[in-house]
DNA sequence: CGGCAAAAAGGCATT
DNA sequence: CTTTTTGCCG
């Protein structure tokens, strides 16, 4: 194998196949070439059987070209390799083996709606109020509880206090209530391969024979049962490649764990580590400055990647008076570069998916084609999820939670009076709402229901016979047909009913797609559905061109040419809610790193002076970050504005220039960066303004309370100096 | 029971 | 501001 482009910890890298190995992979390393060069490797020069490799990657997109970049490599056998995510692999795990824990192999995948809906209904039976007991806490709650391998029974005797204790409850109805549909979240699908592993050691065995060869890509971010579930497996062989980089963890929110790669080597005493830290992306300019920022983080252990490239363009800073402002800023500089550029080099990166709208519409505007990842969902749709119940309930008929989506969708005369008396039927008998119908002449509901409930199980039955000769786009279509939805749209004859049958259409070409892929088989449907279910924001990603739209997480891993990264203010990047915790700061930085070190040629670093949030005009001052790169990197620098409070060490203080000057009941006037003295509070500092006239807000953050909200007018503060 | 309008709530990143 | 929920009326 051809080795000769790689340098010399790549080599070791690649070569370095027994026994752990902890690759610490700089941003643009190559590190996706190392392991894709690695499992050649493998496959090739150590004749490792396909079957005995696996991989796990972030996401399926890049399993997926994993998968193409390993079977350019060598010439057969790719095909028998595992290459995943966690969660496709579990399932997969999971579909020969979770009869084991007594859920049905053909079990349902829960999306964040069903689990909403199945807690809110938990809340409801045991009347609680919802605005006390927010469902989307208590999800994460349960989340948090799952990610640390906590059941519910353990969490009910750990609770402390209120309202945990309360929370504990409520994780074990909702548990109890996947366990009855044969349902499973996706935090399940990690902790109960995991339990299935404790349980049934044969099986566990089975897998460790079974991969012998264990590679984890963006190890940063795998939280703490994915880590236990990679110790099972590579217990026995103890081959195990992890790759990652502690500065780009950003998922910590979601349970990442960064003392994973941390602690690697006390895992695994023997373990060889190398680290990558030639950057083979990004200019020099580029690269000095997501160093420089990176620096002001604590807790890290010092790295610092080294280019060959020279420096290239500047960073350019633009500052606009609005929202609106920044996206004509923004597109002015595509329009300039798109000469020298095609589209689909450029990206543009946002904190949170509400910013798109703005550069959205001055994009169309101005003509220019882009493509935006994550955001609203295209399976959120109202018409994809009800089509989706639907099979879900062909596979699954025990998933209530599908079930009472379409029960009455389209209207079958079968409203909540009758769904409620077949749920109460079935929480006292322990069966299905599907099993309860088969009794419902006798639990007091109307003839004419009955006859209904009748047809429409009647009519599933049939759906579940033909579902397993028939390849999925028929299906769909046969679902459509049969149960009367498309009848329905194309008799609303609305301008949403034609662009919701447009949306179908265009679901049948992904079934399409996937039935080319795949033979008729009696996995067919739940490999459909499962894939539906785990797809990432990214997977839709790699066609055609287009400037890219996405959020900083959504960034990770991927490259561009031009990068903008947009909104660069105070509460916005860094988040409001973070920005006075240092570890949840430095959380934030990690991102900023990763949105710089996305950027090959040239980046843009924009904010502006006021924006619209929620209806309100806030006033922000220039994100910290900006301020962490040093000047000699950046142009554009003129109209920026600074401030001293947040600068780091050796950035020259200058004054606050005033974007806005308000006036309180003693005629003092305020602007951002002034210093005040608050009568309770002591010293603070305004860091952003809000709304105008009597409403007027100010954020101010005090040494001694940190960030407060207080009425312009009423505050009894004063400013200093 | 179903549809619509008014009111209220939510508001960070995601497999 | 947008999305979801509630409440009322036909």
């Amino acid at each position: 194998m051809d080795l000769s482009l790689m340098n010399k910890e790549q080599k070791k890298a690649i070569r370095t196949t027994e026994g752990p190995l902890l690759i610490m992979a700089g941003a643009g390393s190559g590190k996706t070439r190392v392991l894709t060069h690695r499992v050649a490797y493998l496959l090739g020069e150590k004749e490792v059987p396909a079957r005995n490799i696996l991989a796990i990657t972030f996401t399926n997109k890049a399993a997926r070209e994993m998968k193409d970049r390993v079977a350019a490599l060598v010439s057969e056998g790719a095909e028998n390799m595992w290459i995943s995510t966690f969660h496709s692999m579990c399932v997969r795990i999971l579909r020969s083996n979770i009869n084991h824990l007594g859920y049905e192999n053909s079990f349902s995948i829960l999306d964040p709606t069903d689990q909403k809906s199945v807690v809110k209904d938990i809340l409801k039976r045991r009347n609680l109020d919802i605005k006390q007991h927010n469902p989307r806490g208590i999800i994460g709650f349960i989340s948090d509880k799952k990610n640390q391998l906590i059941r519910p029974e353990e969490s009910i005797r750990d609770a402390a206090a209120y309202p945990d204790t309360l929370y504990s409850e409520i994780y074990h109805d909702y548990q109890q209530i996947l366990y009855r549909n044969s349902a499973l979240d996706f935090d399940d699908l990690i902790m109960l391969t995991i339990e299935l592993f404790d349980k049934e050691p044969k099986v566990l065995e089975y897998y460790q024979n079974r991969f012998q060869y264990i590679h984890v890509d963006e190890y940063q971010d795998t939280n703490h049962a994915q880590y236990r579930l990679i110790r099972q497996l590579a217990a026995k062989y103890r081959n195990i490649c992890v790759v990652g980089d502690s500065d780009q963890s950003i998922y910590k929110f979601r349970g990442a764990d960064i003392t994973n790669i941390l602690n690697f080597e006390d895992d695994y005493p023997e373990a060889v580590v190398i680290k990558l830290e030639q950057n083979y992306r990004s200019s020099k300019n580029i690269l000095d400055a997501a160093n420089a920022v990176i620096k002001n983080n604590t807790e890290r252990k010092p790295k610092a990647l080294r280019t060959d490239r020279d420096g290239g363009p500047k960073l350019q800073n633009l500052v606009a008076d609005s929202e609106r402002g920044e996206a004509e800023e923004v597109v002015r500089n595509i329009l300039d570069l798109s000469g020298k550029y095609s589209y689909s080099d450029m990206a543009i990166l946002y904190r949170t998916n509400a910013q798109s709208r703005a550069i959205e519409d001055t994009l169309v505007k101005s003509n220019i084609p882009y493509k935006m990842v994550g955001g609203i969902k295209f399976y959120d749709r109202k018409e994809i999820k009800d089509l989706m119940s639907y099979l879900k309930v062909i596979l699954n008929p025990n998933d209530d939670i599908s079930f009472e989506r379409i029960v009455n969708t389209p209207k079958r005369g079968l409203g909540p009076k009758t769904v409620d008396k077949l749920k109460a039927h079935g929480q006292n008998t322990g069966i299905s709402i599907f099993e309860a119908i088969k009794e419902s002449d006798f639990i007091g509901i109307p003839k004419t229901a009955v006859v209904k409930l009748m047809g429409l199980v009647d009519l599933l039955e049939k759906l579940q016979q033909k579902a397993r000769f028939i390849t999925i786009t028929e299906l769909v279509d046969e679902v459509l047909k049969t149960t009367g939805y498309m009848e329905m749209l194309e008799a609303e004859k609305t301008i949403e009913s034609r662009s919701r049958i447009e949306n179908l259409e265009e679901f049948k070409t992904v079934t399409s797609e996937f039935d080319r892929d795949n033979e008729i088989s009696d996995d067919l449907l739940f490999t459909f559905l499962s894939d539906m279910a785990l797809v990432s924001d990214q997977d839709g990603v790699e066609d055609d061109s287009g400037v890219t739209l996405m959020t900083m997480h959504a960034s990770k891993g991927l490259e561009f040419k031009i990068v903008f990264i947009v909104g660069l203010e105070e509460g916005i990047f860094p988040s409001r809610r973070v920005a006075y915790d240092d570890k949840e700061l430095e959380e934030e930085r990690r991102l900023m790193y990763v949105a710089l070190t996305r950027a090959e040629d040239q980046l843009f670093l924009s904010r502006a002076n006021s924006r619209m949030i929620y209806g309100k005009t806030e006033t922000n001052m220039q994100s910290r970050f900006l301020a962490e790169i040093p000047e000699t990197l950046m142009d554009g620098g003129s109209s920026f504005e600074q401030n001293g409070f947040f600068t780091s060490n050796s950035r020259k203080k200058q004054a606050p220039k005033r974007s806005r000057v308000v006036t309180n009941n003693s005629g003092v006037s305020f602007s951002i960066g002034d210093k005040v003295e608050h009568k309770k509070f002591g010293d603070g500092i305004i860091s952003a303004i809000k709304g105008e006239g009597d409403s007027q807000e100010l954020d101010i953050i005090f040494t001694k309370v940190g960030v407060k909200r207080l009425l312009a007018n009423f505050a009894p503060i004063e400013k200093k100096e």
